[in-house]
DNA sequence: CATTTCACCTGGTGGC
DNA sequence: TGCCACCAGGTGAAAT
């Protein structure tokens, strides 16, 4: 469901649980919806091969898979496949024993030899799951910048000549990896920019007070995140993704907590989008 | 080509 | 309680 932060949480969840564990058993439901690779060689792939680690690209958890077979003592192992999961809007991955309760919609499990699972539960089937042999193709790279990292020539580039709406720009992950609904808004509002700004006709000041909102933003929330990893991570935590007090995201009609305006809510490429019409111009 | 709309899913909520 | 409309943190294909 998650954005930005709570991938990387996630990520670092997953990393810190799994990582040196082996898979011993991989089990993929019948689903058709969640499978990028099909499910069969997702299976056969990922059977027997080590976690090297797992990290976060835009919105998605990259696991670093080492070989099926232990090499010499000592020695680190190089990465010889992916395993790429996308949650969509309401994926989770779990770490759990292996006697926890199946939870309904669970559509990948991966028994360890600690004796854990990993498991992908995902409702609504928007999340992805797949599957790379390095060996056979390219590493997996998200496509957009990353917010946390791009620099102030590079972030007024990306929205140079543009027309859409500031807001549809930022959502748009060819531009920037990671950045959904809720920080979208909630980094507009404290930039006190107007969501239906064309993103063209911002000036160098504005793209560049949106930038610094944006990565206080992400950082706070991977802060916030960072706290309770458990809560995303270990069996069945869901808290979590909505203990972040926002400013304009889902408050429609309450007051703005700067100025007291009611915060308006309007649509933006099919988006719920919020803002203060007094703060944001 | 850039941009917008829509379909893909299940589940929760609030009105009647 | 039931029924219904609407909403949800995402994204890629189809339409404009």
């Amino acid at each position: 469901m998650p954005e930005l932060p709570e991938v990387e949480t996630i990520a670092r969840g997953v990393n810190a649980r799994v990582r040196g564990d082996r898979v011993v058993d991989a089990w993929f439901s019948g689903a058709r919806e969640p499978f990028k690779t099909p499910p069969a060689r997702q299976a056969k792939g990922l059977q027997g091969r080590v976690f090297l680690s797992v990290h976060r690209a835009g919105k998605h958890i990259v696991c670093e898979m080492g070989p099926a077979t232990n090499g010499r003592a000592g020695e680190q192992a190089r990465a010889e496949a992916e395993w790429i999961v996308h949650l969509g809007m309401t994926g989770r991955l779990l770490v759990t024993t292996a006697e926890a309760p199946r939870e309904k919609h669970t559509h990948a499990r991966l028994t360890l030899k600690s004796g854990r699972e990993l498991r992908f539960v995902d409702p609504r089937r928007f999340g992805r799951l797949e599957f790379r042999e390095l060996e056979r193709g390219p590493a997996f790279d998200a496509p957009g910048a990353e917010p946390l990292e791009i620099g102030a020539d590079e972030f007024a580039a990306l929205f140079r000549r543009r027309r859409l709406s500031i807001k549809a720009a930022l959502l748009n992950q060819k531009l920037l990896a990671g950045v959904g609904n809720i920080y979208a808004d909630e980094s507009l509002f404290h930039a006190a920019l107007r969501p239906r700004r064309a993103a063209g006709r911002l000036t160098r000041a504005e793209l560049e007070r949106l930038r610094t909102a944006l990565k206080k933003v992400l950082h706070h929330a991977i802060r916030l995140g960072g706290s309770s990893v458990s809560d995303y991570v270990d069996a069945d935590g869901e808290r979590g993704f909505f203990q972040l007090q926002h400013f304009v995201y889902q408050r429609t009609g309450e007051p703005c907590r700067r100025c007291g305006t009611p915060i308006r809510r309007i649509l933006i490429a099919g988006r719920g989008t919020h803002y203060c019409p007094a703060c944001q111009r």
